[in-house]
DNA sequence: TCAGAAAAGATTGCATACGATTTCCACCAG
DNA sequence: CTGGTGGAAATCGTATGCAATCTTTTCTGA
């Protein structure tokens, strides 16, 4: 997969930062799964699909670098990040650390529009996992990596909310590398257990319910190293 | 104060980022308070002062930019952050929930180098703290937060490694804005107690004591909000 | 035929240039 | 004296050019 097979929306009204429009879309596109991890970011390339010179695209592959989803190699480039099953650990081990004392705090402060804003949103997730085919799958990833975003957001910690955006988008990455099933109908049930807790206030039972259902996204992964770390090396691109 | 006035140590062999390196330079004396909040840092002067392009000197304002540290206006340039009392309250929030868990897992991973890197650190906190000055006071800020860095690394998730150290360096930004008076004694006493719970492989007390730690660095905070809304926000800068 | 060296090509790192935007300040009318 | 106005200076956003580095291809000698 080339970044030069993709086509990307043109960017809207200059008045916000062509940069941070760059990032997104290419966010988007490697949370997608668009492009594969791996891939070379050339600043040239993307420059010339965004219409851009390097220097605009080089900030926006600066931008990705600092969250982590690309990876940056002196004089070489840039790289769709290639998660090591180490740093998927680590992913997962920040969830949980995080996300429980996320959902308390939510629960505190949930509101009845946000309780709408998370049936919607559910009634979205439900939709594409009832779909079939490549394309629902991906945006069934990314619906319900929304589902854990929106919880951040009620949460009322901009702080926090950004590392569960760091977070969010690099479990998509290691779910596209290492995931092995349906962990989504499982996990859309889930998602439906909390936000009933959420909804009557019980923050305890939403916590534990989120840990369980991040032990078991976690879970559904395959973590194991497939060959030797001299060839595993080797292959590393 | 102006960025101006500052003088930096030479950039070191250029072999790695040259960005980078200004940035950890800035970082230091953002969190030193040797650069105020509020201060300008213009791209140009950044770097003349490290004779580099304004390339390069923007590419480092990013990054800081990133971390919180600095906050960029369109077309205006970088300042040094002046973090609201809001934020203070969630770069806390954020810490109380994050470094309990770090103290757990250091807890279950500290080998006898470890212990011995705390002590050399705990035992120049506790010079820093016996000296008076105000050059003793920023040195003593900053060694109050390489404990908790130190332990972040000793925990072994280099994610959360990073976010403790984006908390940190917000955290001695805080501390110089909102800061009251010696919570310096009492801190180094509960690092020291915290180590104590780390050698004995008391996980669970280690937490329990870091979370009263965090507790007691807000609790000398002064947070509360100088004047009505509309001047607060009519000075801010 | 193949390994190694040399040259060609591509890509990044960085500096610099120029237009656009904002800030500052002198000036003037009320 | 206050408040608005115009232009100059400063600063930012972005494109582009050149040197350094890496990659690939080609050539040579065994």
């Amino acid at each position: 997969m080339n970044i030069a097979d993709q086509t990307f929306p043109a960017i809207d009204g200059a008045n916000e930062d062509r940069a941070q429009a760059i990032r997104d879309q290419l966010r988007d596109a490697i949370v997608d799964r668009r492009l594969a991890p791996g891939t070379k970011l050339s600043e040239g390339e993307v420059g010339t699909l965004f219409d851009v010179s390097r220097t605009v695209a080089r900030a926006a592959l600066q931008m990705l670098s600092f969250e982590g989803l690309v990876r940056t190699e002196r004089n070489r480039g840039a790289f769709v990040a290639n998660p090591s099953p180490e740093e998927a650990r680590q992913v997962f081990a920040s969830r949980r650390l995080i996300e429980p004392g996320i959902a308390i705090a939510a629960a505190g402060r949930m509101t009845s529009a946000d309780v709408a804003a998370f049936k919607t949103q559910l009634e979205e997730e439900g939709r594409f996992i009832a779909e079939r085919g490549p394309t629902a799958r991906r945006s069934e990833i990314k619906a319900s990596g929304d589902f854990h975003l929106l919880l951040a957001s009620v949460a009322g910690n901009v702080i926090l909310q950004r590392f569960m955006e760091e977070l969010v988008a690099r479990s998509s990455l290691v779910i596209a590398l290492y995931g092995r099933s349906g962990i989504s109908s499982c996990g859309h049930n889930e998602h439906v257990q909390i936000l009933e807790a959420l909804e009557a206030g019980n923050a305890e039972r939403a916590s534990a319910l989120m840990l369980h259902h991040i032990d078991h996204i976690e879970a559904d992964l395959d973590l194991r190293v497939r060959s030797g770390p001299a060839l595993r090396q080797a292959l590393e691109f």
